[in-house]
DNA sequence: AGCAAGATCGGT
DNA sequence: CCGATCTTGCTG
């Protein structure tokens, strides 16, 4: 059952480790495709000076501001679509990147994969017909928390905060 | 208007 | 460790 508007307008915080072993659900030619979401990482507020909301609100980043459940999608390095989830309420820029889906390790592999791009900035995932999340049936999933990953430009506390968000993968789940 | 740096990845 | 590749946002 996919994931409503109330599930996304909490803190970033929250939502991060509630989306350990939930289903990334993406459409495209009609075909139905189902990943495990295995690992993200949180983006909490203009104060983060790990995130991009740290220099208030841009052009890019505008989506961060706007309600929970959005897609906030950017092209990193000229070459990789990032996917990030908008989480909390208005004017609250928080966002999750999708760092590992089951199989696929990695932000930009995932997105090549799962043939997201611009388009996507935007899109609404309690709506969307090409991608959304759904609940998972097992309840008893076990995850970790590291510090993220290529911010060290953000300095302490920022880089320091243990805001990764790793299943503990059983391979018989996958 | 120009430029440095980037929430990455794959090959040496 | 290093290059690819190009948009963004800051600086002047």
């Amino acid at each position: 059952m996919r994931l409503t508007r109330s599930f996304f307008e909490r803190d970033v915080l929250q939502v991060a480790p509630d989306l350990m072993g939930k289903k990334l659900v993406r459409v495209r030619n009609n075909i139905i495709a189902v990943y495990t979401i295995t690992e993200v990482e949180a983006y909490r507020g203009s104060e983060d000076k790990a995130s991009h909301a740290r220099f208030g609100k841009t052009y890019r980043n505008s989506i961060m501001f706007a309600r929970g459940g959005l897609v906030y999608v950017y092209l990193i390095y000229g070459m990789y679509w990032m996917l990030n989830f908008v989480t909390g309420g208005e004017n609250q820029p928080q966002a999750i990147l999708v760092r590992g889906l089951g199989g696929i390790e990695g932000p930009g592999k995932l997105t090549r994969t799962l043939d997201i791009d611009k388009s996507f900035y935007g899109e609404d995932l309690t709506v969307s017909d090409r991608i959304w999340i759904e609940n998972s049936e097992d309840i008893n999933l076990s995850f970790i928390q590291k510090v993220r990953y290529g911010i060290d430009y953000a300095g302490e506390p920022w880089k320091s905060m243990p805001w990764r968000f790793i299943l503990n993968q059983r391979p018989e789940t996958f």
